[in-house]
DNA sequence: ACTATAAATTAGAATTATTCTAATTCAGAT
DNA sequence: ATCTGAATTAGAATAATTCTAATTTATAGT
């Protein structure tokens, strides 16, 4: 796999501070300036399921003082309460995911870039003997292979 | 999730070193004493899909010169050459699992025991919309609740 | 069998992602 | 305005893995 490309750093656009605090104070979490921050930039890095240190980067930028303690510290919060997935790839820092419908993730080998498939995955009818007595709560799905654009430069060699 | 509960001390059953030899050969590897013995140690314990860690543990036993490097090196090896497959639940170690048979991992989340579940992935009918353009390679299942064993407990409660 | 050569092994240091610790600050209830 | 537990902070600590450079080993060619 090739290194991932350097992301070129990121102006965050205007985004409604207000609408991502109620977001999570619905969530049942006590909405702080970091919280705001972080879920703040992982929404709007959402395609990109950027690692803890590149959230960490961007929140940064929007607010100096923040730690990486702090980002970790967010983060679980957010996971705990249903806001953000943790996306686990190989043995790669893991990646976060605020989009909370049913999906899949695809790796792409040639760019390391991530995708998602929408779906939902039906444990017992995805082709995968369930034995009787094992009670499944949460199914992942996880796909590797070429993406449109490393396919489309693979197939100009 | 509890302490994975801490694993008896194993006692290597009779091996034939020959036949485990023929394999890592057939599989176009030069076959050492270490792949050897770790490779051994693997398929005596598939079930469990032992860490690196717990594979050197098994190892030293059996060759005690053995290093960790050596463990790492020879299961990235093993697993170049398709002998092997590593599993990656949530962010702990790498678990190595020499079941090559198309399969499921289910993770019990009361025990941290790691089941298969046979059976094959297929991407396009799982429940999941490829995209077009996206070629996919290779599909990963992994899923996660109560085993039956715990299942059990927790009735009795 | 003997030797050359590349591949494999080794101990230990280094790295990476993450978690922990203890002190400080903050949000929300009173 | 004050109190209290939760959240944040910097930095140390940890865990899993990878790297490094020196040594040993397996195999091919004599």
């Amino acid at each position: 796999m090739k290194d991932v490309k350097a992301r070129t750093v990121f102006v965050p656009p205007h985004r409604e501070r207000g609408a991502v605090d109620a977001c999570i104070a619905e969530a049942g979490l006590r909405p702080t300036a970091q919280r705001s921050v972080v879920y703040g930039v992982l929404l709007d890095h959402a395609k990109e399921h950027p690692t803890a240190d590149e959230i960490f980067m961007q929140a940064k930028a929007e607010k100096p003082e923040i730690s990486m303690a702090t980002v970790y510290n967010c983060l679980d919060a957010l996971v705990k309460h249903h806001l953000v997935k943790q996306v686990h790839l190989d043995r790669a820092a893991t990646r976060y995911c605020p989009n909370m419908h049913e999906h899949a993730h695809f790796l792409c080998e040639e760019c390391g870039g991530v995708s998602d498939f929408e779906g939902t995955a039906k444990p017992r009818t995805s082709g995968f003997k369930v034995p009787r007595g094992f009670q499944v709560m949460q199914t992942e799905m996880n796909m590797r292979g070429v993406c449109p654009d490393c396919a489309k430069l693979e197939g100009a060699r």
